[in-house]
DNA sequence: CTCTTTTAGGAAATCGCTTACCTAAATGAA
DNA sequence: TTCATTTAGGTAAGCGATTTCCTAAAAGAG
């Protein structure tokens, strides 16, 4: 059986779509009891007006892009849900795009999300190349950068202080007694690159510059991160404590860590970043950063809404939220 | 500036609309000259045919919607990246659509997606009336499965054999010399129902059948599971080994009874299901049931546009793959 | 009881594309 | 050279809404 159409309901209800269409939005001038009719009418057609149609005429395709780099890592995929949640409520659905960091898929899917005019696009991704951006700004869809950094002159962002956060975990283990620490976060990502840099400005300003080889870059693949700590734990004197930029990162150094028979908090201390829900899983339960991710989330699609319905403009807002330390059991004092 | 459409491009190259229509869809008789034309012409306007309108005027949409309980949750999370994978192959979208069980929601969100005309829907939460699934059928919109069972006369269903999941689990840890055993799962989920089935039915067949108190349901959530794993290993005697339906029980009952002291494995095994990436970063690193996640997510998605392309129809083929034990380290011998 | 103003609802263009059908020119056959 | 085919490309209807006029009827004014 065929879907209903407007033209069936009209039919149906011996009036013209014109007057079908005022019942659907509630515009013009309908009389209460025609406008009855229409609804009985559509109910037992089982009609649902059609987003493409509705589209194609002008509006709004209430669908929003979202690309992360992989929506399997617990961090995206818990932004993925808030981001989806709150869409929801606003009527909105999201279609998903995991670029893996690699600039091809970004473009194919940012031509796919243009192509399905797409309302707006929120990127958690870093990549992005000048051109791509010249073509979705062509097309005038709206951007929101979320949770990575942003130019104001390009797109609205909403990040969490990624320098402050990788500051305050600094001062945490330093005043905890940790002087010799290692470092380890994917470089390539700019976000994770001023965790780092947060991080070791607090260290350069207590006269503990920390040591190349103490820092080592790592992305999200379980063995290569796998072999970066193993690196790090082989320095010597061995880092009495660790910093890693995501929790995923932390996790697995703790297993090296325990796996190799070093005791986590006793002999190793470890913070991470993010506060996924394995940070409260894992063994010992993971002190981290926390990025504020359920409102992070709510301020951007409302910031993008918000540009959707021409609200605002260049040069775009960035909002900047503040992490804050989680305390949980991965990290023990030293005295001196 | 406005985006170009068929018409700039017709009017560019001068041509007609449907001479750009038959050079982008490369059907009709153009000669190399004007297409190779044409072609220039809509890169130098860099037009991109609009989704909305092709499909409109007949044609597929290219979107699927996925629904998950959770896309948060890691072995949701590992469904729709794999799926959203091979979609992103054949060039298709994925809609995502977390509903938390809920059966509200999850009317919403079909009903979200049948006015975007999806070509398709792929079901991996277990809800779903029968009046929903009278509206998808009359709009003729194919549905799959996935993971979760199906009526052959509803829908295709790509699973995996969850009560031999279950009784493979049985079987080894009874071997392993394991006969007093707590289950955990959440009951309300009829594939992880049929995981314990597929346990208890060993048992029984081993005359070692499992009581009630040994057996206790909950859900994905941290508390609730919390409370449940404490209620399992108070039972007396203590059971030497649980098995719970998902990694994330699993992984839950680990940290539960390591914070109270028992050790896992010399004290207690664990048996996880699914095989998720926490499965390999837990300490210690969980013996679980895999299930074939990838070649689920190529066939579901094939299986599905078969349907879509009208080369299949009633009754609805179901494919049941095996599930397959991963040995770690949670699970210890008993030497009676 | 006219004349003006509302009110209720319809006609038709439009959005950007596909496609069936049509036609003029080019080619081939005899 | 003439007639039948191909070939190349155009015309126009249709997909399912929205929206801008329009107009007849009803209501109100004087």
């Amino acid at each position: 059986m065929m879907r209903a159409t407007i033209y069936d309901v009209a039919k149906e209800a011996a009036v013209s779509i014109a007057t079908v269409s005022k019942v659907v939005n509630d515009t013009g001038q309908i009389s209460e009891k025609t406008r009855n009719h229409v609804k009985q009418v559509m109910k037992k057609l089982d009609y649902e007006p059609s987003t493409i149609a509705t589209a194609l005429s002008g509006k709004k395709t209430k669908t929003l892009g979202v690309l992360v780099p992989n929506i399997a890592n617990p961090f995206f995929g818990e932004i993925t849900r808030v981001l989806e949640n709150i869409a929801r409520e606003l009527d909105y659905a999201i279609i998903i795009c995991s670029t893996y960091n690699q600039p091809e898929r970004e473009k194919e899917y940012i031509t796919l999300l243009l192509r399905k005019h797409v309302d707006g696009i929120i990127i958690a991704t870093e990549q992005l190349d000048e051109e791509t951006l010249r073509k979705i700004n062509k097309r005038d869809t709206p951007i929101l950068k979320f949770s990575v950094q942003a130019n104001p002159n390009e797109a609205t962002g909403v990040t969490t202080n990624n320098f402050e956060g990788g500051y305050i975990a600094a001062r945490y283990l330093f005043d905890k007694g940790h002087h010799q620490v290692g470092l380890i976060g994917d470089l390539s990502r700019d976000s994770e690159k001023k965790r780092l840099q947060g991080f070791c400005d607090y260290f350069e300003m207590q006269q503990h510059a920390i040591q190349a080889s103490y820092i080592i870059s790592s992305d999200s693949e379980l063995t290569e991160a796998k072999k970066a700590v193993d690196r790090l734990l082989n320095n010597t004197p061995r880092p009495t404590a660790l910093f890693a930029t995501t929790d995923f990162l932390a996790i697995v150094a703790i297993n090296s860590a325990t796996q190799k028979g070093i005791k986590v908090p006793e002999e190793l201390s470890v913070v991470g970043f993010d506060n996924t829900i394995y940070a409260q899983l894992c063994q010992p339960p993971l002190t981290t950063i926390e990025q504020p991710i359920e409102e992070m989330g709510k301020l951007a699609i409302h910031q993008l809404l918000k540009i959707i319905n021409g609200e605002k403009s260049i040069p775009y807002e960035q909002i900047v939220l503040t992490p804050k330390l989680i305390e949980r059991q991965t990290v023990s004092s030293i005295n001196l």
